[in-house]
DNA sequence: CGCCGACTTCGGTGGGCGCCGAACCGTCGC
DNA sequence: GCGACGGTTCGGCGCCCACCGAAGTCGGCG
């Protein structure tokens, strides 16, 4: 037992730090962050912040890649982002925040529901978009992961050129932690994001990663992708429905 | 992010500290324990672990029973033992046990095959013996879960009786940790783990939560579900079979 | 080659907290 | 009533560690 303890203890450790515990929370979106970012996220010098970054890789949470002048960190694996997710989300607990949780509740349901990860969509409307975009042959994994012609035409319909020679991937899966299923990013995922946003379809929510669907957006939405959303906060509402694809 | 950060910071600090995380691992036997039990178990005074304690009820991960000038101390839920043995059986072993490992190996080994988690059976044996209760008819999942009339029956002649009016769920499904499929809790789980204490099936090794499965044990599992169960602590045993159940 | 920028290393500071023993408080049993 | 006993409260000690700024390192770019 007393080892174990030292070992329960050791790997909790490293989360119980306000700083560390930003740090893992951020990386969830499953990217990889450079130590001056995770710092500037966390609001700590970078010295700091590189030494919080070296507890965490040495404790095998992350893993670092380095990369020119860069030091990449992400979550060592899908199982420690499970982890992370599993005591983050764990019942109502916490020692601070005495009261508040409907709000709380309110807040993690609309981030289930359509959220950013980094710069492209996620949750249950990245995931349903990608679903459509697969069903209706705009983009196709059976040789890899490409955007068919149809796809290009589609997007040109939307205004967006897309750079094939650049060196960011042009269409990319990303596992989704709330759906645990794949959402777009890549250059798609990054362009339908932002003219997401430039059209109306979705606004943000306060100020973090949580956004909501427009009754315009919801119209576009079913229209290009035979998608049927619903604005987010209108009651009982956080669901979107995949169907049929229709042809854009 | 920010209150977010905090909240999982919180958290991961209630188990941050090995004396802690000593009694949480302690309490995952699903007793209740007093003071002066833990603080010997952790080896520290018992003024140090009643103000540890106050921190864990403190942050909902402990509930405790005033009894006479007693105070008995629980983990909350069978869901904050789920969130332990998470956490403790967690991706890489952590910063400190550089080697040890042989008879923590042997210990590790005892756990996965038969241990308590909460108040039923865990690990291969538990895991088996749901196996068998699903396979020979006791329980049926097909229209949710429940126990069948020959599973009541079965109970029955074990001197088990369900309260079918109780708050308890009568049977539930649990994920096992090391086996990653479901073993039994609920009212059942609970008293099939009691009965095999009392019957001498099963027997404590030390302190901790590992079991052992006695010869009697052994002989009693194969007549009544007809697991194939060796004791734990026979060379190269640590394993249970789980064969096409015979009609108890 | 020299500058810039990302990152690391290092010394120093402060606060938090884990620990203890001693004093205190309630309950139990005589 | 008194003593024994389980538990709590309190003051104090010491360590650990999160934080910072300044100096140093190293890769990339002009």
């Amino acid at each position: 037992m007393d080892d174990n303890a030292e070992s329960l203890a050791g790997w909790a450790a490293l989360l119980a730090d306000r700083t560390r515990a930003s740090f893992c929370l951020a990386l969830l979106d499953g990217r990889a962050w450079t130590v001056g970012e995770l710092a500037r996220h966390a609001g700590v010098a970078v010295s700091t912040a590189s030494e919080h970054a070296d507890r965490l890789v040495a404790g095998g949470l992350l893993i670092q890649r380095k990369q020119g002048r860069h030091r990449y960190l992400q979550l060592a694996s899908a199982e420690t982002a499970t982890l992370i997710e599993t005591v983050a989300t764990a019942g109502p607990p916490v020692p601070p925040a005495p009261v508040v949780s409907l709000s709380a509740a309110h807040r993690r349901r609309n981030l289930a529901h359509a959220r950013t990860c980094y710069d492209h969509l996620a949750g249950h409307i990245g995931v349903s978009i990608a679903d459509a975009l697969f069903n209706s042959g705009l983009v196709s994994r059976t040789n890899g992961l490409v955007v068919t012609s149809r796809g290009n035409a589609w997007l040109t319909s939307l205004g967006i050129g897309l750079d094939k020679s650049g060196k960011r991937p042009v269409v990319r899966e990303c596992l989704d932690w709330t759906e645990r299923r794949s959402h777009l990013a890549g250059q798609v995922g990054a362009a339908l994001c932002r003219h997401a946003f430039d059209a109306g379809w979705i606004v943000r929510i306060g100020s973090g990663r949580a956004v909501k669907v427009t009754d315009a957006g919801a119209r576009a939405l079913a229209d290009q992708l035979g998608i049927i959303a619903v604005a987010t906060d209108s009651p009982g509402a956080a669901r979107a429905v995949p169907a049929g694809a229709r042809r854009p």
